[in-house]
DNA sequence: TCTCCTCGAGATCT
DNA sequence: CTCGAGGAGA
């Protein structure tokens, strides 16, 4: 009903040696109609746990069979539990201002932030690291990137409930293992943290090689320059740049006056253009009126010119 | 080259 | 939520 933007702390790419490790458990998985009921946390300082924070928390409605199932936590047990407004000042001084880092931590942060707003009026804003986030950046092809994934393939001690500090503990586990299989890899978590931004087109049609040493030096695209606009609707971007490659073109992401072929893919979805022309077909045209060499191709006929 | 924007697709948490 | 694709603009 009543949303609202959650005023956080930023994401962080990082390997801190100082922070705090968080896990909560909850009656389930949205924050507007479930609750929290525990709250675990280990103090890391020079990666080592110095001290470590775990509470129930009682809800005001009772939980049902699947959450006891899963966590092993019973109405029985909440009975006597403190409730959020007793937890959350403890909670609050135990983290203080340091890094929050968890698996798929959002998830924890969310449920902890609406807690301490609407209890406390505070509106947490500690700067946060989520281990899912850098668990995909280490380890792209492994198919999932759940806890229990990453606790296999480390082969770390996996048979534990499914409990707040528990979880706590094992993700702790996984973090190290990550920082040590990047270090294995790069030669420093500097260096990693690097890696990060995603390739512009230019880095990636650079980095294209021909599949093939013999051309056919008289095909219109032999050592012409090409240049996309709108997304292709038979292959990506790329791989249409991998074929012009091969044919011994060269593709480049900007019309200049070296331009020889634009080929146009589908720019409907695209709302920032106006007139139904991207800037690189309006500039193409401009080219051509002042007598450049350059042809603007459909899709469809770009396949028919590269298969000739 | 760099930054910011929008959109859609795909996971993960209890 | 995060990421990748793609466009616009400086």
């Amino acid at each position: 009903m009543d949303t609202y933007i959650r005023e956080k702390g930023r994401s962080i790419i990082d390997f801190p040696q100082n922070y705090i490790l968080i896990d909560i458990e909850t009656t389930g998985l949205s924050t507007e109609w479930d609750e929290i009921i525990e709250i675990a946390a280990l103090k890391i300082k020079q990666d080592k746990i110095v001290d470590t924070f775990s509470s129930l928390v009682k809800p005001q409605f009772e939980i049902d069979e699947f959450i006891t199932e899963l966590t092993g936590i019973s109405n029985q047990d909440l009975e006597n539990a403190p409730s959020l407004i007793d937890v959350l000042p403890l909670f609050k001084d135990f983290i203080s201002s340091s890094f929050l880092i968890g698996y798929n931590v959002n998830f924890d942060i969310n449920f902890l932030y609406d807690a301490f707003l609407e209890n406390m009026n505070y509106k947490m804003n500690n700067d946060y690291i989520d281990i899912l986030r850098i668990a995909r950046k280490v380890l792209p092809t492994l198919e999932h990137h759940r806890l229990d994934d990453l606790i296999s393939y480390y082969s770390l001690d996996e048979r534990r409930l499914h409990r707040a500090l528990n979880d706590c503990e094992k993700t702790f586990s996984v973090f190290q293992s990550l920082k040590e299989e990047v270090l294995s890899k790069f030669a420093s978590t500097e260096d990693f943290k690097k890696i990060n931004h995603s390739k512009s087109y230019d880095e990636i049609f650079k980095s294209l090689k021909a599949e093939t040493d013999i051309f056919d030096e008289s095909h219109p695209i032999y050592n012409k320059i090409c240049v996309f606009t709108g997304t292709l609707e038979k292959m990506s971007r790329k791989e249409a740049a991998q074929l012009v490659t091969n044919i011994g073109g060269i593709c480049k992401n900007n019309i200049t006056k070296d331009t020889n072929f634009l080929i146009l893919g589908n720019t409907d979805y695209s709302k920032n253009i106006k007139g139904g022309k991207s800037n690189k077909q309006k500039k193409a045209e401009q080219l051509i009126l002042s007598g450049q060499d350059l042809i603007i191709l459909p899709e469809n006929e770009f396949y028919e010119l590269i298969n000739q």
